[in-house]
DNA sequence: CTTACCATGTAAGGCGTTACATGATTCA
DNA sequence: TGAATCATGTAACGCCTTACATGGTAAG
């Protein structure tokens, strides 16, 4: 049972879709997936390497005009090998947020600075949760012409309905820490 | 600005509640704190010594009967230095879900597959959910006696609010894998 | 012309887990 | 007497981020 590496996984995964640069890979990363995975750049390439030596994937020369462009597909091997690591079981979900730190150790800080903190929270998932709901309206409505946007959908809505409970959160926590006060 | 380590954040942040071993410390890890981060032995004890290198913690000896026992304490240097870390903006909350990764790339794997992954986690949830629900239930009662209970008690609220919408998600992304089913 | 974006990659270093190593005590 | 829990720590290794290094193109 060889435990796949994750970063090679989400590469294939991308990959599996539509040949990609390595820099279109961190766009994606950076855009779809940022609510739920992230990799650098020096992450990316040498794990595309990798997966070349392995005959995981392969690369091709793209480039166009005079710029410098290397596009990689799966290959077969590759694609059996995402099958193989999609049908086990998941190993780990993990959050790590540091607000929540904060707030735990809010004895510390006091009322007031732990007030900042949620409001500094509510304030970024606010501005996140329109571009969120936006994406699920798109991939909505070209579900039927594209069988990967359901899977899409099922993520954005991950996203949705969790940032609609973080908001809800936000308006009890701030409750809860003005009790006392007035 | 110097950039504070995370887990010497933590463990002064639980020391400052109370003077606590190693041991002590991993385990409010793996209780009060599993659900937004999370640390092993070999960062802990690692940390724990450098933190009394740099005065920010002391140890005595807790020896009881024959077992080998160190007990920390915070300094008041620590006890700066942990203000100073809650008094500056959060970084980075971050979420890493193997099971939306997974989701992502469910075209790959095919409708059964990812109908388990989405399944597997409603009963992951599910089962910790009423240990949420107890744990605020219990917080809530005695947030007048202890000023700390409070600011756990925000914690283990963001935990029930989010696990709820978890499981509602889940119900929903069973419904849009199963539409064009049959 | 200059800013933003496209594009690839390396090196150093940090951080943290896993596995190992050891040993006492408590409870059934 | 055996399992679970208490208790401390190290070493190897893996993985990833940050910062650096470089250069072309497109748009305003």
């Amino acid at each position: 049972m060889a435990i796949e590496k994750k970063s090679d996984c989400v590469i294939l995964g991308l990959l599996s879709h539509e040949d990609l640069t390595g820099y279109e890979i961190k766009k994606r990363m950076d855009t779809a997936l940022k609510y739920f995975w992230g990799a650098s750049y020096g992450s990316i390439y040498p794990a595309l390497g990798d997966l070349v030596k392995r005959g995981l994937a392969s690369k091709r020369d793209g480039a166009e005009n005079n710029r410098n462009k290397i596009i990689y597909s799966i290959t077969e091997d590759g694609r059996n090998y995402l099958k193989g690591w999609l049908a086990n079981p998941v190993e780990k979900d993990e959050l790590r947020y540091e607000t929540l730190l904060k707030l735990f150790f809010g004895h510390e800080a006091g009322v007031e600075q732990t007030l900042a903190h949620i409001e500094a929270f509510e304030e970024k998932i606010s501005k996140e949760l329109p571009f969120l709901i936006g994406a699920t309206e798109v991939l909505k409505k070209g579900i039927s012409e594209d069988d990967t946007h359901k899977y899409y959908l099922l993520t954005a809505e991950f996203g949705v309905k969790t940032y609609q409970a973080y908001l809800e959160w936000c308006r009890e926590a701030k409750a809860i820490l003005k009790e006392e006060r007035g």
